[in-house]
DNA sequence: TGTACATCAGTGAACGCGCGTTCACTGATGTAC
DNA sequence: TGTACATCAGTGAACGCGCGTTCACTGATGTAC
């Protein structure tokens, strides 16, 4: 296919072992944190030698954004997932339901706050970022738009990006690491999230 | 005053030096991220000796914990004389901006990551960070509470700690992190956060 | 169908470095008598 | 008021260790002719 000297890339067992590790670092983030992800550690994780995981992520930089890039694109194809199918008119309290659920996953709240301190200090992490959430907020302005014809798209937007601030704020409080959950609280928390999907258009 | 033996403790002069030890671990933290806050780093930006840094805080351990500490004491304390004093009924709005305007500073909302970051892998950690914003969520159910006598504890509770939760998911937003500050959406934000606060008992 | 060869998958050992921690030490300061 | 002494403030050097990185290597796999 290719010319000799070019290369052909990764075999498809080679891509195949690229996500066995980007696997095992995940796991490693989401359950320790970013200083204890090591080259050492991860390749252990994975079953493989250290000189083995450098074949695949040369330095540890590269092994850190590529794992960002998947944590967020794997992130976006389940909210895609859940937000799109089924123009449902009623289907809102369901998608809100299902965004929340994932606040009952300690290991994914845990690897987005990291995801959020390694942005907090590391530019082009914060450009991946700052994309991913303008895609998910992308989603949820279609549920607006959906809810609320006559909104205009700015408008629909706002209430998007605002719900998102919401959730993602929620979401470390939710988990059990900076509060604790009781259902007063999660219903008024449902009932604000509502009225920004579906609400009058206007107070 | 005390027993021979027993110690009187550190002196006037060692609990400044130990508050500038803090500081310029706070610095650090703020600016590069808990990977970077190492022991060597904070004896350099303070100007002291490693030696000298391992006599106030004998392990890294130590350090991280009495910043932590520090850090969110002082937190709550801005809190306090922002929500507490002059109890008129029209400040809702004087409070959020106020609270709002943390937001400005990236070096605050990036402690913050660092914070919850640290809270999601070490329980000590995250039962201070619980504290810290049970006594937070406090503060603010003191203002619903003035704004709306007829709502019960529970209730006027509730929407403060919702209003947390929204507050604290806009300053990784609104600092640049995660996303573009917008008028837009800005405006939409203080909408739903000022009708947590002061809004009609029941949608 | 064979064969030669380039590329990919995976191993193993070694490197220099910065890390947290330990420890013996000197000078300053406060206090008991 | 003076002195002895315990404690505190601060220095300096060394340690063992785990880290990211480099590099030379072997075996497996696919492809060109």
């Amino acid at each position: 296919m290719s010319a000799p000297g070019t290369g052909a890339g990764p075999t498809a067992k080679g891509l195949r072992r690229r996500n066995e590790l980007l696997d095992a670092a995940e796991r490693l983030l989401a359950a320790s944190g970013g200083a204890q992800l090591t080259l050492r550690a991860v390749a252990d994780e994975a079953g493989v030698r250290l000189g083995h995981l450098q074949h695949y992520f040369p330095t540890r930089s590269d092994l850190l954004a590529a794992l960002l890039d998947r944590v967020l694109t794997t992130s976006l194809e389940r909210i895609a997932a859940r937000t799109d199918p089924a123009g449902d008119t009623a289907a809102a309290a369901v998608v809100l339901d299902s965004l929340l659920g994932d606040h009952d996953e300690p290991s994914l709240v845990g690897l987005f706050t990291e995801v959020w301190s390694m942005a907090a200090h590391d530019e082009p992490a914060a450009e991946t970022l700052r994309s991913f959430y303008a895609d998910y907020a992308g989603h949820v302005t279609a549920i607006v738009r959906r809810h609320l014809p006559e909104l205009d798209e700015r408008g629909a937007r706002a209430r998007a990006e605002v719900f998102v601030m919401a959730v993602e704020g929620a979401a470390i409080f939710r988990s059990g690491i900076a509060g604790r959950r009781t259902p007063h609280t999660d219903d008024v928390l449902r009932r604000t999230l509502l009225t920004l999907l579906t609400g009058p258009a206007r107070s």
